[in-house]
DNA sequence: CGTATGGTTGACAATCCTCAATCCGGGTGG
DNA sequence: CCACCCGGATTGAGGATTGTCAACCATACG
């Protein structure tokens, strides 16, 4: 959606690292042991089945994992880009914890003892995993500090410089993103309401920072201004670099 | 403080899984290899000296790890107790990041490469660590659930039933906590200004549900209550099991 | 076209923060 | 042993931000 004919993103992917690089190797290995399946939007994946919990790695698109408490408090825990292990703990589960696609592509799957074994006899692959595992931390500390400290208009342009560095593309001087999630999925990924949500949408075109088109585009007209709307910019730029999760 | 007199926390110390654990194997292989250190309340952990980044793993006491952003917003990211490892990532720092120890005790510090290269190594240390990083998500999201989607009344709930877990011990049915944190530290945990906080803990006074004698001691009388008053309360309990961290 | 889901907006309420004054607890020194 | 002191904690009044609810609008899809 109204991103065909506008085909510089599309052509962006193509750029993307294919072959030979750490993803795929590491995706290629689990792929013998488990296997590739291709994801679409709106699909929920199975954290588990027959009492074996699953391990995804995600080649390309984008997942969220959501929780949801008591009067349908809705949270979105964490997202998920290329190169990102999804392994939740093998016992506990977050109240009505949801692994969703917010964007198509494919991912590997693997049962959970599996990967263990695979960790164990792979030094690559336990590299891969550990690496992985460090962005993570850091990411979640960062929408720790995003969600904890930051008030509405510096959330809302901190999401939008993460999604801008991944799903974002840059086309004279203007930030070209395509967002993969609803006002209500970004409210939810923020710990904001969509209410306010869509006030702080509506004072980023009003100041003439972002133009929204339609429901999942965002063209950011001021990317300087956006970064100094968050006083953590520095920080998302690094932990979100520019190859990240493209295609 | 508060503790020396009251022997039967120290005494719980003692009976507590010391040789042939986990934890303890893992501290012996890594203080081959580096360092141990004691550590005391209000002490900061170097998290990096020559360029060099250091990993940490706690074998007694707790520690917190802490950013501040502008305006001297101050958040506690995140709180390690025994068995945690602290591994931050090699590149990027959150603002003013500290790594604080908020319970005396003891820790084993190796370099971040060599770290690297044991867990290449040692299968038994890659499952332990892999194993603490599972925990140390699951409790980071549950952390996130809690400032993202709880009032002040539920985060406080929240908190303390992590502390009674952690540092508390049963007392004639009463939960007996020693509070190892300072009224401002609990609320930057909690993402809440400390006046804000200070009148949650009054609430929690006046409805007798806790008791708080002086800065550092806790008595919940009223555990069950204490639990209805979060909604994630069965979450808490098996993120955080008793034997978690004591001593 | 028409319908359904999602998004926007306004009025009002609840929650949390800010700032300032005051209080307490645990050290210190007379 | 007691008076004093200081950082931390508590409390009140008022303001800012966010949430709630309801009405309305827009976009995507059949």
């Amino acid at each position: 959606m109204a991103g065909n004919s506008d085909t510089s993103l599309v052509e962006q992917d193509r750029n993307a690292p294919k072959a030979s690089d750490q993803t795929n190797s590491s995706a290629d290995l689990l792929a013998r042991h488990g296997s590739r399946f291709l994801i679409r939007r709106g699909h929920q994946l199975a954290l588990e089945a027959e009492q074996e919990r699953y391990v995804y790695l995600v080649t390309s698109g984008a997942l969220f994992l959501q929780s949801e408490i008591a009067d349908g408090r809705r949270l979105i825990v964490n997202t998920y880009y290329r190169g990102d292990f999804v392994a939740p703990d093998a016992k506990v589960h977050l109240p009505q914890e949801r692994l969703m696609v917010m964007k198509a592509g494919e991912v590997v799957r693997v049962k959970r003892r599996t990967f263990d074994n695979l960790v164990d006899t792979s030094t690559e692959l336990g590299r891969h995993y550990r690496r992985a595992l460090q962005l993570r931390a850091l990411r979640e500390e960062v929408h720790t500090v995003v969600i904890g400290r930051l008030n509405g208009d510096e959330r809302m342009a901190s999401f939008l410089i993460e999604a801008g560095r991944v799903f974002g593309s840059e086309v004279s001087g203007a930030v070209d993103i395509e967002l993969p999630m609803l006002r209500s999925e970004m409210a939810d990924y923020l710990a904001l309401n969509s209410d306010t949500l869509s006030r702080l949408v509506t004072r980023l075109k009003t100041e003439r920072i972002v133009t929204f088109i339609g429901r999942h585009r965002a063209i950011v007209d001021n990317w300087p201004q956006l970064l100094a709307r968050t006083p953590i910019a520095d920080i998302l730029l690094q932990a979100y670099p520019q190859s990240t999760g493209r295609g």
